[in-house]
DNA sequence: AGAGCCACTATCTTCTGGGAACCTACTGTA
DNA sequence: TACAGTAGGTTCCCAGAAGATAGTGGCTCT
């Protein structure tokens, strides 16, 4: 589900947002950046709760983005493994941005989601 | 569309990605914080292409959760307007970062996807 | 022989985003 | 008076994406 075209005249980041935080791409580089190297299914359990097909989808999306690394062992039995590249690594700053942003504000929002949520809505129709 | 709760044991900014850059949340942000105090058709004209139901639900979430304020003006006829809120301004570093990773990594990304897509892939099935 | 692992693929079903049209209340034009 | 237009939505429907479930083929372990 790309944003649409539209949407990038008014906003310049729309691509970078498609891009790293489609649904699972930013847990799948999280996991990839905090714990190294991983196979297939070792991706899979972290993510508990991620299908095969979507985990598939998503590597192959990411991969072809330059974003990770597939390398393919042909031993017996056969092994694939998933890395985060140099390019993915340069995201750094932004999920430590984020980070922050979420350790300091994140309450806040819960708060007024709260308050949003018990408000008497005087119903302005 | 939130990402689902199992992925946020593994990557903490989970709930953030949510937040901020579920589809059409980031270019309504963007929007108001460069040109401020918005009504209804404004926003939706700005972002061309947004249909209004979109745009309700959209504002909506982000009324909740507290990065965009609405005002209702009892006024014959009736006004409504849409400003970011203090908690939405403090997303401006987030946005910055994002931005700056855009303009300089951008066309890596685009030149690995070019790169996936023009490879003869050996097929190691 | 039977069970299990690995890296997927195939086939459904469900859910959500998007498109088009409609709605109410008011204003402006003729 | 009729007609058109604006603002701020809502209703209905469909297509496409996400998710659940099951299967596959080769290998290994017991």
């Amino acid at each position: 589900m790309p944003h649409p075209v539209e949407a990038v005249g008014a906003c310049p980041i729309s691509p970078v947002v498609d891009l790293v935080f489609s649904r699972w791409s930013t847990p799948i580089l999280w996991v990839l950046k905090e714990h190294g190297r991983q196979r297939f299914v070792q991706i899979q359990r972290r993510l508990s709760g991620i299908t095969p097909k979507v985990l598939t989808q998503r590597l192959r999306q990411l991969e072809r983005d330059g974003l990770v690394t597939r390398s393919y062992h042909a031993e017996i039995p056969p092994r694939v493994e998933y890395e985060i590249s140099d390019l993915g690594r340069t995201l750094g700053p932004v999920f430590a941005v984020l980070t922050e942003w979420s350790d300091t504000h994140f309450t806040r929002v819960e708060t007024a989601r709260h308050a949003y949520d018990t408000a008497d809505r005087p119903l302005p129709a």
